[in-house]
DNA sequence: CGGTAGAGATTGTTGAACAATTCCACAAGA
DNA sequence: TCTTGTGGAATTGTTCAACAATCTCTACCG
């Protein structure tokens, strides 16, 4: 169970063009290594490459990266704390496997969350050809069968109606929720029928924000989170034990 | 911590013999240094100890708590994670000095989660008997001049509304939107007057709860909140720019 | 007066070390 | 056979010391 190489690849943010002010604060810009580290396992987790309920080795994981124990741990709190991983006190750090009861909490949050946020639409909003944007790329992910783009298109496009808020917490909050949403679909066996089902949905909601009918979107999207709560649970309950038995058996 | 060895059951299968002992999980489990150290630094920072814009220098509060300074560190990590400490890379932590953008996106996110929360109240809650007490307990706050006790109460009130959507993770994203605002009312010069104008409207929101009246209550809660910011924003603008300048001049 | 070089202080990160705890295999006993 | 100690190995928790990187402030120089 050893020998995982990871590449860390030291993400440019560097802004072609003239400089902002916003820019002159480096601080925003610079990270430190436990920060890089984080977003390294961040995104490692959310592409499926570390599973929910796999234990990350201290040693393992440091050596693979180049970086110390303590920079390491730092990473870990970080992503602890961000409901990503789950801490063990003397027994390490895993990949959360989320109960049912957490995914019906998702739910909860998100009717409420992105329902508020797109019954405040009173008119085409500035963002909307970012929001057909992410439609269209789930369509064409569809279509093509990339099914792993299509689930990314669809976090996507959720991303964009919860920032009609025009709430930088509200973003950061729905950000989190779609990141433990994807330890969900990793645990589904059949994640690509699931988000399928919802293509002809999102262009319903769409055409409505179009409109500039926000109360009549909301109604959609509150019909469509109940409706794909309702099945994820339901697919989900077995699968989820599943896995945690798998994770115990693992030992063999 | 001897003798007695309990072995906990993760998932209760039901299996007889073994009561629901999951339960008691939270009892068995322990907390890391640097959580304990967190929850001090929490708590000194909510009743005013550590002032806004101030520095928290690792080797003195290292030496102070008696842990390492890589201990110490993690602790940061959490209580940066948690917006009440401002990480500047090279530089150190300091106590959050919350901008009116913070200001007014914290009061745009407490509009979406309380007032979801409260809307959906359809008869008097199980929870009525702790939400009155909080009113009860401002109510005697004011009474006896109690201002700090007040603002407290006050806070709690407000995490109670917020618990009647059911959901843990708005009880968490509630709480710490409330511990950010701790800070703002640490910089307001006379936040007395500004928790006592609303005591009455505590009561006209209790009432419609306990009536079962949720969009009643939303609606006075919506206006509580819409005044409450209005005035916040007014009161704070200069207020923190001075924080901010007299930070700067601390060096003298 | 303004810019700058450098000394001192603080943070960023590492590596080693040791204690505490867990894990695992195996033996002992009912 | 099943349960119950028991020991060693492996892993985490925490501290410490050291050095590099960066910031801050002072004093000097043009």
């Amino acid at each position: 169970m050893v020998g995982t190489i990871v590449h860390v690849v030291i993400e440019d943010n560097g802004v072609p063009g003239v400089p902002d002010l916003a820019a002159d604060r480096g601080l925003v810009s610079r990270k430190s290594t436990a920060e890089r580290v984080a977003g390294v396992l961040r995104k490692r987790i959310a592409e499926g490459y570390f599973l929910p309920g796999g234990r990350l080795s201290e040693q393992d994981i440091g050596n693979a990266l180049g970086v110390s124990r303590n920079t390491l741990r730092e990473a870990f709190r970080l992503l602890t704390h961000e409901r990503l991983l789950a801490h063990e006190l003397n027994r390490g750090v895993f990949v959360r496997i989320p109960s049912v009861e957490d995914v019906v909490d998702i739910y909860r949050v998100r009717k409420i969350i992105e329902c508020a946020a797109v019954r405040g639409v009173t008119a085409k909003p500035a963002s909307f050809p970012r929001i057909k944007e992410k439609v269209d790329i789930g369509d064409e992910a569809a279509r093509t069968g990339n099914w792993k783009d299509l689930g990314t298109a669809n976090v996507w496009f959720h991303q964009e109606l919860a920032a009609l808020s025009g709430s930088e917490r509200v973003n950061e909050l729905v950000g989190r929720l779609t990141a433990e949403l994807r330890l969900v679909f990793h645990i589904m066996a059949e994640p690509r029928r699931f988000h399928e089902r919802y293509l002809p949905r999102n262009h319903e909601i769409l055409d409505s924000i179009e409109a500039g009918d926000g109360p009549g979107a909301e109604q959609l999207l509150m019909k469509y989170l109940e409706d794909a709560e309702e099945q994820l649970v339901g697919a989900y309950a077995d699968r989820a034990v599943a896995a945690r038995a798998a994770v115990a058996a693992e030992q063999s």
